[in-house]
DNA sequence: TATGAATGAGTCTTCATTCAT
DNA sequence: CATGAATGAAGACTCATTCAT
């Protein structure tokens, strides 16, 4: 990999923690993150995250080469393992208890990387988004096609509502968990409900889902 | 005559077509409106709304004086009446009819305004969204207040099930119609699904909205 | 002279009162004069003046031609009738009185035409300044040396305190009249001399000219 | 190395002498104020200064910050140092010789800051003088206070003409030397006086504060 | 390894002016 | 007589990027 990797210290600026080049990578990509998620890509320059992080301009282009590579570099080390992890929750479940595992693993997710819901949404949902791209490309086919084959099969074998679509199930599941998280301070104040937390989110999500709107429970 | 004229008469922009100052503005907001649902709002400059319709930059701040009040004009000309539009759709309806013709109403809404979901996600949904403010400011505790209140009023009548969140409701919805309309060109080409129309789409919601997931067709 | 001379009123906008079109020229004459006084001939664009005035820029060209044709409308029926006056005041004056008759009667011009002191300052003196050029092309070279002449006339006679330059005494008369008129706003202020009207100048500045620094009244 | 570098190596502006940064800041200021005082600082676009240093106006705004910056630089690096030095040159002198010291100082020093004349009549004289607020908050009162205070400390002593204000004598003070001075492109031309030179200019004033108008020195 | 200096392209906005109406 | 529409040029400023050091 490119440019500063050997691990000589060299304390320049003495604001920042010294820290080895290694580190300051990482400083710049945790920066950048935060501002891109605060901002949305597009509209956060380079300059700010420089400043933001304590560095010059100048140097953020020396550790990323340029804009886009930076942008690659967010999507690489920081989202690709996000997925990663989800694929791996999801890896041994077994039919039936599929879509719990997906509500609840998201939600643990969320909870470790509360970026994930925005970032989501701004960058991958919307057409012009940055990372659009780069995930349909890298990563993207795979989880949502297995899952959504995992849906089919167990509708097939008479464990699932007939009338979904398995693949818009897939579609259904991200509407009910990331856009409700990433919407969170939108529903809060509208509903002034900043007393509705995550767990009573995950709960609300899968009742709607298992049972629907209809009241069965009682007799 | 004493003031200065040069004789020379130049024939301005042939190229649109003569039309008079109110048409031109609502051109200056279809292409606005445009690009902003194409790039986002914060990612579209002046210049490249005046190049796609044909007209110099100074021009849009002459009509619109600058560039948060060409903001605004969409967001009172545009937004404004499909949410009127969707808030008469409503109005009407008895309790147990509300959440169809919601799901119904925002799918006929987006047949007219593809561009809604979209904008919608990217400008209110997101935390710096352009839109957002205007929209809580100006319209938007209403309507999502009203329908949470009479999911409410359902619920108490044991009409809904007893484990949902009337406000989370309210989110859920949107995160099954608008979300997945927004979705659409990504999960559409992540599952090669050219084949599933708005209308599949709707049933398909429809199905998990009111029975759920499970499959209780069968006896 | 050019546009606008025919007498027919017809009053457009209701805000402006009902006047003719040579009132509306006069009438934008003095608004320009205002805010070129107030701002700056440099500083002060067509647009503030039509807004001032309570008029469309376009009109502003339509009426002047263009920018510099409004400069020299100023100049010419603004600034050139000022002169004439001072020169009809000094046209009879014999020589002894002739340092105070220019005192006086500069002081007495300001009071009609508050505005002198500060656009001779800015746009005269200075190097850049729009109206030097007009002027010593256009009256300058007359009456200063007029007084030049009859300064250097008195002095023969020995009527003149033989160490002065009659050239540099018609400057030095300068520098104590319109100078301080126009620089009043920043002695009053440094000084915090609200209390010194221009009775109180004039006097002072007569005193200086006619016996100099040195106590000569005590015997 | 990894990132992308277009290997050609384009030498940067060869007209410009290798100079280092320090010394193209002062360069910047000198260009600055000699566009300041021939055009006037609110007239004077950034671009112009960048243009006639042969540097692009990204640079100015680079060392600057910002246009006010720029001012506020001129402001401190040029134009305060000039008032401490007229400060250090009047701080000696008793009260005799104070008028006498004040024309020869203003003299000494507009000898080595020719600007310095032009720039206090238009921009801190004038209403809207850009530098005036900065003057007046910085360093303007003292100075003329306490020469102010001298005067009239002199008046009571019977050393001072009785008629005079002591505040405006201040005030006379700078329109028989700054006032001149500054308006030598005007008068020169006006009176075809390129033979007067600052020494003359310099004895008039002093013959006529000594001893005004009237010819004394004959019994 | 890191940066200060520098640039060219691009941001929005204001300006004076023109001309058809 | 007067203006609304339109423009091209210029305004200040920011940006990503480069490169010598």
């Amino acid at each position: 990999m490119s440019p500063p990797r050997k691990p000589i210290s060299i304390p320049r600026r003495p604001g920042r923690p010294n820290q080895d080049a290694a580190d300051l990578r990482q400083h710049l990509l945790d920066v950048a993150l935060a501002r891109f998620v605060s901002d949305g890509i597009g509209n956060t320059s380079l300059r700010s995250i420089a400043k933001a992080a304590g560095v010059t301009p100048a140097l953020v282009s020396y550790y990323f080469g340029n804009r886009d590579l930076l942008v690659g570099a967010i999507f690489e080390e920081r989202l690709m393992p996000v997925f990663a992890e989800l694929l791996s929750m999801l890896a041994g479940k077994n039919p039936d208890d599929l879509v719990r595992g997906f509500v609840e693993g998201m939600h643990r997710l969320v909870e470790y990387h509360p970026w994930l819901p925005v970032l989501w949404v701004r960058e991958i949902l919307n057409d012009g988004g940055a990372l659009r791209e780069l995930l349909l490309t890298h990563i993207a086919p795979k989880l949502p096609q297995m899952l959504a084959a995992r849906f089919a099969e167990a509708q097939r074998a008479g464990h699932l509502n007939a009338d979904l679509d398995p693949r818009l199930l897939m579609v259904s599941l991200i509407g009910l968990t990331l856009f409700p998280l990433a919407a969170r301070p939108i529903w809060s104040r509208v509903f002034n409900a900043s007393d509705i937390d995550n767990q009573q989110l995950q709960k609300h999500t899968l009742a709607l889902l298992e049972r629907g709107l209809e009241n069965t429970h009682a007799p």
